[in-house]
DNA sequence: CGCATCCATGAGTCGCCCTCATAGCTTCGC
DNA sequence: GCGAAGCTATGAGGGCGACTCATGGATGCG
């Protein structure tokens, strides 16, 4: 037995110093002392006799051992406070506990708030937080991936690939449309308006065989702004219905025809966590999303996968 | 925030009261006192406001939220040391560590030895161990859900079913045949011995369809046992191959046709450990079992892994 | 060079966890 | 009924680890 043992609070600091960038910023997160997050990280690397951190004038970055061992941190951290929601809950179907969600802003705006409404309703000991993270680089996956988040909400085919270490599945896919000004006499003429994490690949190769479609002349922060633009009057935009939600009434909307360019959207855990009961139940919400409501959503359930009874590995 | 923080010396100190089934005989694995387990359980209990254990004259038994708790618990400290393990060892590629493994009695004889030899010559620094489970009740599948094992080598449509939490593959399947005393002119006749974990329900299904073969006058403690009866010419037996590799030469085996039943043999382990460089590495040396290893050379590696890239939850 | 901003280190303090000793409880055997 | 033999519970005291405070060293900046 090498009998190393990491405390909680050990691995706290790790993940700390991992993503404050510094011991310093670490010990002001942590409400503790820069000496004790040093005597804190000297005396794990002496336990594991590894050199987790570079330390230099930028502050300290985690080695590849380092970022392993806060990646494992995290997740063991994760592990923890599942045990401690299930012991406290009377049974696995008594769903209690804090659920950390990451989902892009169109998500968190108009896709969540419903099904949250509803998780909470059934489970009212469920403490959902929402993070809003850029689709962008590694996205709400990243965010997943390295333990920020319980649950992500993702765009399939946009931005970067899932991780492989995650699981997840596709919710439902959503056309884009073209919006500008209401009453616009020819809004294909009208310059064009895009944002930072409009980004699919698909999505750009349709875009490259319209020929009316013009270069981007403004590029906005996100597609909130862009539709603000939009309903200004400063151009058109192509966008996913997600974001298109609760547009504003001086803007129109076009549908593209059937060769319009759509997205995926769905969820991504990791496979720890796709066992809890927690996860679980927010999952079995978001797919009613799959079951056509009566509202906007163009889902589309027919591509559903068909599961075996045992994932494989 | 609760912060509820369990130190990985509390948690071990919960799978030893629950394992050795008291205090004091808990106090003594630990090598420390019945005092200091004691007041470490009340001080758990408090934190998390639960009862873990029912105290009695009989000892400590573990009410169903102190169940969840040991589970959990085992599972937790099993992941701080993967974390210690793969900070240390340079690479991902580079394994080490122990690694254990549950396994019915004919897949830990006839199965595991050459699959842990080849993983063994790969990876010197893995120390894998195999503990014999029946597979009754729980099984395998339940060792590694109670975090009792790292992986388990399971049949599939017998005994219970695999708990959801867990993930793992079908990797081969095989028949049953009869087996008799070599030379016997008609061993249908023979009486049949049985054994308590030749319980699949297909087969039953498929055995109450054969009118010659009678209800079973013997019943063994093993497979092992069965076929040291067989080959005294005690009576005949329907088995599965894995249990017939190396069956004496005084028995004779005979195959039971097209319709003969079969069972699926697989592996099972908890999501979290699935992603272990040493899991990882002993599923892909269990993965050779599903072909013949000569063909292996010409095999396309393509198609061993035509699983989607995400997997449902 | 003075300054700002990092991390490192040593001494002192506080709190937690362990040990020791003992008390309370239940179940046997007689 | 009574004591012995199992358990666990509890209180007092001590040791060790973790934090704080104060200070020093390294490095980049104007």
């Amino acid at each position: 037995m090498s009998t190393v043992d990491l405390a909680p609070q050990e691995l706290r600091t790790l993940v700390a110093v991992a993503e404050e960038g510094g011991f310093s910023a670490a010990a002001v997160r942590l409400g503790t002392t820069q000496s004790a997050v040093s005597h804190a990280v000297r005396g794990i690397e002496r336990k594991l006799g590894v050199v987790l951190f570079e330390r230099g004038r930028f502050g300290a970055r985690p080695t590849p051992a380092g970022a392993r061992a806060v990646s494992h941190g995290r997740r063991v951290l994760r592990m923890l406070d599942v045990l401690v929601a299930e012991t406290r809950s009377g049974s696995p179907a008594e769903v209690a506990g804090p659920l950390r969600i990451a989902a892009f802003r169109s998500a968190a705006l108009h896709l969540l708030p419903p099904v949250l409404e509803r998780l909470t309703a059934r489970h009212p000991a469920l403490e959902p937080t929402v993070t809003v993270v850029r689709e962008v680089g590694p996205g709400t996956a990243g965010a997943v991936a390295e333990g920020r988040a319980d649950l992500g909400i993702a765009t399939f085919g946009t931005s970067a690939p899932i991780p492989p270490e995650l699981v997840g599945d596709v919710l439902l896919e959503e056309p884009y449309s073209l919006v500008h000004p209401a009453g616009h006499p020819d809004p294909r003429s009208l310059p064009l308006v895009d944002w930072l994490e409009n980004c699919s690949s698909y999505t750009r190769t349709w875009w490259a065989a319209q020929d009316w479609i013009p270069t981007a002349t403004v590029r906005a922060e996100d597609d909130g702004a862009v539709l603000s633009m939009v309903s200004s009057g400063l151009g058109m935009a192509i966008m996913p219905a997600l974001s298109l939600t609760g547009a504003p009434l001086s803007t129109q909307i076009t549908d593209l025809g059937p060769d319009r360019p759509t997205r995926q959207i769905g969820y991504v855990t990791t496979p720890e966590l796709a066992g809890t009961a927690a996860v679980r139940a927010l999952v079995r919400e978001l797919r009613e999303l799959r079951e056509p409501r009566e509202l906007r959503a163009h889902a589309n359930p027919a591509a559903t996968t068909t599961k075996p009874q045992l994932r494989a590995v």
